[in-house]
DNA sequence: GTCAAAATGTAGCTATAGCTACATTTTACA
DNA sequence: TGTAAAATGTAGCTATAGCTACATTTTGAC
């Protein structure tokens, strides 16, 4: 990692109360917990859209996994009751796979948009999107969406 | 393992070749291994900074986590060459780790700035942040911190 | 229809990150 | 100074996420 170009002027050094601290850590580490979930759930769903079939070795291939690896990780999908899938057919959504879908794309499109707006390139917003969208609360998602608006 | 026939990846254009998108879901993971080792050298710091020492006890409460799951995490520390410590001594930070930890507050505040310009409450954007940082890229770091200079 | 290749599934390994339970060392204070 | 409490460290469990190697099922070419 290199050095960021600035520092901001709002450093206070000064650490939050324990208990918000705890709190917050907890939050993103549970986030890390679904973040995995979304990630297939999309991809799923894109498949699904564009060939009409979602198979355990294009997965892999798009995540740049194993198809084992892959076939693990649906496996908590369908624990997680967001897919459904019997042997050596494809991978399908759930009414709640499908709903989560839908959540998570508008909300990967939104942090694409507005990286974008930023003046992020788009495969920088897109490859970076990846990665935070999976952190961005509802509240922040309106602040962005706002932004957005405002600014056309 | 040979494209299927049918895999036409410019269907409908909503995918990205799969090699752009396996390589950014590889970034991603990546990105989740080392955000730990950042998130124990950043508040190392600043338990150095405010406490004059940081022991083992009051990062675990600091996280939010275990006593025995921190001094795991803080072996991976110091295997990583950012910190040092002796039993029942405090830790302490590496040139290594103190140049990691430089980096990862002036990008925290550059997220945290960036989200509140946006609008986003403080409570929310120290928050999210926390999650965020560590998936933005140098690329998207300057065009932040222009942002935020271009608007005073 | 056979049979080999591709796809899918399973087993078992590593490493991380969390936990509780227990052992050891320091420290604080009566 | 002794001893109990606090801090620290260790052991061993669960679960996730990755891998390779191998087994099984489906598919497709002939």
């Amino acid at each position: 990692m290199t050095q960021p170009p600035f520092a901001s002027q709002s450093a206070t050094g000064k650490l939050p109360a324990e208990g918000t601290q705890a709190r917050r850590f907890g939050k993103t580490r549970s986030a890390q917990s679904t973040a995995l979930l979304e990630d297939y759930v999309e991809l799923i769903a894109d498949l699904l859209d564009s060939e009409g079939e979602a198979r355990p070795t294009d997965i892999a291939r798009r995540l740049g996994v194993s198809h084992a690896t892959a076939i693990k990780a649906i496996a908590r999908v369908k624990r997680a009751g967001l897919a459904t899938a019997r042997p050596y057919r494809g991978v399908f959504l759930t009414e709640k796979g499908h709903a989560l879908a839908h959540r998570v794309r508008a909300r990967h499109r939104l942090v694409v948009d507005l990286l974008r707006a930023l003046g992020v390139p788009t495969e920088s917003a897109e490859a970076d999107a990846e990665g935070i969208e999976h952190y961005v609360s509802e509240t922040t998602l309106k602040a962005f969406a706002q932004f957005l608006k405002a600014r056309g």
